[in-house]
RNA sequence: CGCGGGGUGGAGCAGCUCGGUAGCUCGUCGGGCUCAUAACCCGAAGGUCGUAGGUUCAAAUCCUACCCCCGCAA
């Protein structure tokens, strides 16, 4: 099959991966620019461009689709399928049109819930039980397209969304190519989603870093899940700033914020219930168990978590 | 040249400003106490202080270069 691909980060590279593996043509791969990231500010590629380059394969970064060149250039490409794995633009009506068969995308949920740019994030910290990857045909609005396959997996208790996201880009380039080979033989039925049950994951921000401990516990430690490995639950303790990584719920007592010292390790009150800080991380950027940081952080009386 | 923090026995930290015997909490090992204990007491092992140079009578500490880790900002 000749695919145009189209995506740019990490969760993208198995994707590509799966149908070069398979053997499908590859006629070309669309990312985003390479942007200065990081300290520094280095130039940097994006994943899908370095496992294309890897590969040999003609790699374009336009800094938008919406000019005439760029259409027509797809549009030469003659490609049977464009495959969009979490690329970063909104594609317009005349590429979504340019493939005979269309152009098909790869989401991080179980459409039509989770929409938009974080679905696996918002899986975890809406303390969801089941995930799962969706293919769908492309529409002009987000996350919106008649729906080709899903396949569902449950989410453990104290999996993070990085964890999920692992497991997920997987999965969903395993559904991309089931997807393609079963749309090229004719054998996929559109089904239109229930526009009613849609749901928004929107992008995530560091507002939302911040707890409020007079939540129940169980509701911070979806935060700390779903946040990790971005941007991370951030709280303040005796003035410093620390990231909490991971975390248990425990039964426990007192003031909603209060950090308390247990056999078990570092805890803190909330609303209702309260969490063990399994891990954390420190101004100095080190990452340690709540039981290593009092070996050298002792509380004082009455410390609390900001 | 984006801004900044950090690398000290196995773990987490202090010491660095104002060079001069390597400190604290925990762990480990041995011994003791106790009806008992993650408690307490006594003792011990374990560190080229990120790397390489430099200054000095003397460097964890001051100077230079490099390596690694991290936060902010993008």
């Amino acid at each position: 099959m000749r695919i145009l691909f189209m995506g740019t980060p990490d969760f993208a590279v198995p994707s590509l991966q799966a149908l070069l593996d398979r053997g499908h043509e590859v006629c070309g791969v669309f990312t985003q620019p390479d942007k200065p990231k990081g300290r520094g500010h280095k130039m940097q590629a994006s994943p899908v461009k370095e496992l294309a380059l890897r590969y040999g394969l003609p790699v374009f970064q336009p800094a938008t689709l919406r000019g005439g060149e760029v259409q027509a250039q797809i549009a030469e490409m003659q490609a049977d399928v464009i495959a969009v794995v979490a690329y970063g633009k909104i594609l317009p009506r005349a590429v979504l049109d340019a493939p005979r068969l269309g152009c098909v995308n790869v989401h991080g949920s179980l459409l039509p819930e989770y929409r938009g740019a974080a679905p696996i994030q918002w899986t975890i910290l809406d303390g969801r039980e089941r995930a799962g990857v969706t293919t769908q045909f492309m529409a002009e609005t987000v996350d919106s397209g008649d729906i080709l396959l899903q396949r569902e997996t449950p989410v453990d208790p104290e999996e993070t969304a990085g964890e999920l996201f692992e497991r997920l880009k997987l999965l969903g380039a395993d559904l991309l190519a089931e997807t393609l080979e079963k749309l090229e033989q004719g054998k996929l039925s559109r089904i239109p989603q229930d526009q009613e049950k849609a749901t928004m994951a929107p992008m995530l921000n560091k507002e939302m870093s911040r707890v409020d401990w007079s939540q129940t516990a169980q509701r911070i430690h979806d935060q700390i899940r779903g946040l990790n490995p971005w941007p991370c639950v951030i709280t303040e303790l005796a003035g410093r700033r620390i990231k909490l990584l991971a975390s248990r719920v425990i039964q426990l007592t007192g003031e909603p914020g209060a950090a308390v010292q247990t056999e078990a390790g570092l805890a803190a009150v909330c609303g209702q219930g309260a969490l063990l800080i399994t891990e954390l991380q420190t101004d100095k950027g080190k990452r340690m168990s709540g039981k290593d940081y009092l070996l050298g952080h002792p509380l004082t009386a009455g410390a609390k978590f900001a």
